[in-house]
DNA sequence: TCTGGGGTCCTAGGACCC
DNA sequence: TCTGGGGTCCTAGGACCC
């Protein structure tokens, strides 16, 4: 709880009138905390969430005992085991991530009506004038934390600024399981000692290309020439000179707690065990994928006009490949007909495939004209993939599959009217 | 160090249209 | 006819985030 810093006018000035008050609330180490609800034994111990050490895959989060041996996420699993081969290692729940992502959000709701959820685990509320209801922000996050740790078990870290910006840089800094506020007018102080990485948006790269002229901190940012910046990075250079001053991308006001628009692209992706170029293999892959998106296409009430195939090699060479279709579609059959062609496409035959993804983006309202009989065919199938779902939601995700069924008859159809393919019915 | 999976946003070139 | 400019859509790739 540092980071308070007297106000001076002149900064002041720039706020206009209306200072916001923003907190950021960040679960500490939140898969792992999840899995240590479900298993008490895990608490204390260095626990690394993401797969076993011997497998394809990275660390999706790490205990705080396991990062003091260097551990920490997108750090490859097996790697891990080298730096802690005493670490548990334990398989990701995504559903039971969801969850207690639902458990967290109503505890905010239940606090601020102005919550947004910026990701699983974090979210920004916009605490302007709750002084009368919990007081000054202080008191108020202490309450807020004492809550949600009730309610879920989970303790998370806090950040209260003028801007999301700063919230958010703050939550981070007040980890793990801290409140740290910083006064408006204070920003810059507290932010000039930072290395400009802990800028959201700055990764890898562009920290390199910092380093490159001569920038490590933040307060180095600040003082450069927003020209500068601009005329060297572009678009991205500016918004960066109002970053590394604490603000937002509309300044001091971004104040408006977005609406949930809902997802713009749906995808899923697989890396096999081993890289292979054995076409069955690869073609239910294909298969599998496509009917992922479809289901939550279907879900979400959307039809795609533009799918997209992820082909990485084992040099992991990368390659994106898109077409637009006529006609909107949320069916595996029509998913899986415009990715295969995609891929048989632009495959280097022979060569070795590590990943395949399936992306499906650009929504539209209806699906377009049809013939009758397209639209009899059509209508049938969707009839037999609603069905699906509903085996799938009794029975689980592997009750039913096309992809069997789908994988090798390709050949001898048509790509026009993939709908007429005969699939195997849930029983 | 042999590198997941699900996303968002930005850039840039070409097609196409007026 | 040697050749403008703006808008929009499509595609590919890459940086970045959790």
């Amino acid at each position: 709880m540092s980071g308070t810093h007297r106000a001076a006018p002149a900064i002041l000035d720039c706020y206009a009138g209306k200072v916001h008050t923003f907190f950021h609330v960040d679960m500490d180490a939140f898969f792992v905390s999840v899995e240590e609800l479900y298993d008490p034994s895990l608490v204390g111990r260095p626990v690394v969430v993401g797969g076993r050490a011997d497998e394809r895959g990275v660390v999706a989060a790490a205990s705080y005992a396991a990062r003091k041996f260097g551990v920490h996420s997108a750090l490859p699993l097996r790697t891990a085991y080298q730096l802690c081969p005493q670490a548990i290692f334990v398989d990701g729940h995504p559903e039971r991530y969801r969850e207690y992502s639902h458990k967290i959000h109503e505890v905010l709701q239940g606090f601020s009506p102005l919550v947004e959820m910026a990701s699983i685990d974090e979210a920004y509320l916009d605490m302007t004038g709750t002084e009368r209801l919990y007081g000054p922000p202080l008191k108020a996050a202490h309450l807020l934390h004492e809550r949600m740790k009730a309610a879920t078990g989970l303790n998370c870290s806090i950040g209260i600024g003028a801007s999301r910006l700063v919230a958010k840089i703050s939550s981070d800094q007040a980890k793990p399981n801290g409140v740290l506020w910083i006064v408006a007018g204070g920003e810059a102080a507290f932010l000039a000692p930072l290395d400009v990485r802990k800028v959201p948006g700055v990764g890898k790269v562009m920290e390199k290309n910092l380093h490159a002229v001569g920038i490590r901190k933040v307060g180095e940012l600040a003082r450069l020439d927003e020209a500068f910046l601009e005329q060297r990075f572009g678009k991205w250079g500016l918004a960066l000179a109002g970053k590394s001053r604490g603000l937002d991308a509309g300044g001091w006001f971004d104040g408006e707690m977005g609406a949930d628009e809902g997802p713009k692209s749906i995808s899923h992706e697989h890396t096999f065990d081993e890289d292979t170029a054995d076409l069955e293999r690869i073609e239910s892959t294909l298969a599998r994928l496509s009917e992922m998106v479809g289901r939550r296409l279907r879900e979400h009430k959307l039809k795609a006009r533009t799918l997209q195939l992820k082909l990485r090699y084992t040099d992991f060479t990368t390659i994106t490949r898109a077409r637009s279709v006529p006609r909107a579609t949320d069916l595996d059959t029509e998913i899986f007909a415009g990715v295969r062609q995609l891929f048989e496409h632009n495959w280097k035959a022979g060569a070795t495939v590590r990943l395949l993804g399936v992306q499906a983006a650009g929504w539209a309202e209806g699906g377009g004209q049809m013939d009758l009989l397209g639209e009899a065919q059509h209508e049938k199938w969707q009839r037999t993939l609603a069905a699906a779902d509903r085996m799938r939601d009794k029975f689980g995700e592997s009750a039913v599959s096309l992809a069997s069924s789908l994988r090798g008859k390709f050949k001898e159809r048509t790509h026009e009217n993939p709908a007429s393919l005969p699939g195997k019915k849930p029983s």
